[in-house]
DNA sequence: ATTGCCAACTGGTCAGACCAGTTTTGTAAA
DNA sequence: TTTACAAAACTGGTCTGACCAGTTGGCAAT
């Protein structure tokens, strides 16, 4: 084992077993290198070791602390990264669709400029399948139509991103589809901006591509904000649910 | 924050989402410090404070690998095929920078047109430190700038995504500075790149700093091109392979 | 006594060196 | 040609000594 490993258990054992109280403040890094007869690197690794598993915790100019709560057993509560924020605040919706906007105008651009016969082919396969659905019983067809452009975008990427971010808005409300589609006029616009899209990528028109898509997104949005702003009440998806992380493979 | 916990931090986020997935090595020591600009110590720190935390294993002449449990109770999940082509992919560098043109745009944008005053403030504190900073040795300051104009965009998720490929990117090579700024001219053009954007974004002018912020990202890609088809060595490892395109990166 | 400054702590970072395992590789021997 | 082995060329592990950056306490000037 590695010297550093080693002071970093021997410490941890000297705390826990009660010959350093918490809040008790531990020799200094020089201190304990000279007491040791290590380098005080060798210290500084092993009080990180400490720092990462929570049992101290150090003040620049002051030194390290035993950390108040010990952890008795292993692991302890869950860590919310940033995600939590999500939870609850609409506004981050909106925040959302605001870089889905840049990132789907240009993945249409670079589909239209970049596609391969096959991508075609496979954009035009979602496209078929999407007239052909009705929209109310299922939102499948309209992202694998969104997919397959992002993926003849052969930028791998943006199809992570927006695949991120298409997992982070499903926590936050169902897809647009849902709530927008149940409106007539809206259904038939959407379907139109569809239609535009498929043929500026098949085309091969790249400015044209990337600013309808913009604009689709946009419109998407701002349809949500004014029906919000109804009162209709935005399907909102509770993110405990889960159990469900189902992923759509896809391979480039 | 100490940058050991701000390293450690970040690797710790990349490896849970999922750019680094389990039993896969990391880059070595010495590559993260070039790459991340910081000392060896440095890393080596983090790097404790991750095996403490129990994300990483280190073995002695080997290397650093993700832990097989990472997690604390999170997904277990055993997808994260994406990322894995990062690694001797240099195109995937350009890759993430066509995005981040994007989004450093919209970043761009939206601060000239949300910044508060305290914004500005930081805005100006953190460009007044990138000017007065010897780009050479610290590559700081220039992320702070940016970083500065990113969170003046009020929108989290902007902030969220830009980070996650800002950590990518460590993972690739090393910030732009590093390779650019030792020209002179190179030098020269950021900086009043940067002092344009500063001025947009003060002036509150959006479509004038989204232009110019695009430009900078797309100008620093263009010039890593052309660095790398010049040879000059870009830090980045040297592939000895001769005539195999097809390389079978095989993990295990 | 109050103020203010400096010296002596503390941790934070860096550079370069060398040791110790592991893997690759080039070459000499079979 | 194939095999064997030793030298490179990696990897992490440790050390040294220096300097920067917060914190604190004491001492001097007011």
């Amino acid at each position: 084992m590695a010297i550093a490993q080693e002071i970093s258990y021997r410490l941890e054992r000297l705390i826990l077993d009660g010959g350093l109280a918490p809040e008790q403040k531990m020799p200094s890094e020089r201190q304990l290198a000279t007491r040791l007869g290590v380098s005080r690197a060798i210290i500084r690794e092993a009080l990180h070791e400490l720092q990462g598993r929570g049992v101290i915790e150090t003040r620049h100019g002051k030194g390290s602390f035993v950390a108040r709560i010990v952890p008795g057993g292993e692991e302890d509560g869950e860590d919310s990264p940033l995600l939590q924020m999500f939870t609850g605040h609409p506004r981050t919706l909106y925040d959302l669709l605001e870089v889905r906007e840049q990132l789907e105008g240009q993945a249409a651009y670079l589909a239209a400029q970049r596609a391969t016969a096959l991508d075609l082919h496979r954009i035009t396969k979602a496209y078929s399948a999407l007239e052909q659905t009705d929209p109310l019983t299922n939102a499948r067809p309209d992202h694998s139509f969104h997919q397959a452009i992002v993926e003849a975008s052969h930028n791998p990427v943006l199809v992570h991103v927006l695949n991120g971010l298409k997992n982070l808005m499903l926590l936050t409300v169902e897809a647009s589809v849902a709530n927008l589609n149940p409106r007539e006029e809206m259904r038939n616009k959407i379907s139109r901006q569809h239609k535009r899209i498929y043929q500026a990528v098949m085309a091969g028109k790249p400015e044209a591509a990337k600013r309808i898509a913009m604009a689709h997104v946009r419109f998407v949005s701002d349809a949500m904000r004014t029906i919000e702003q109804q009162g209709t009440a935005i399907i909102r998806v509770s993110l405990h649910a889960s159990a469900t992380p189902e992923k759509p493979s896809q391979r480039a």
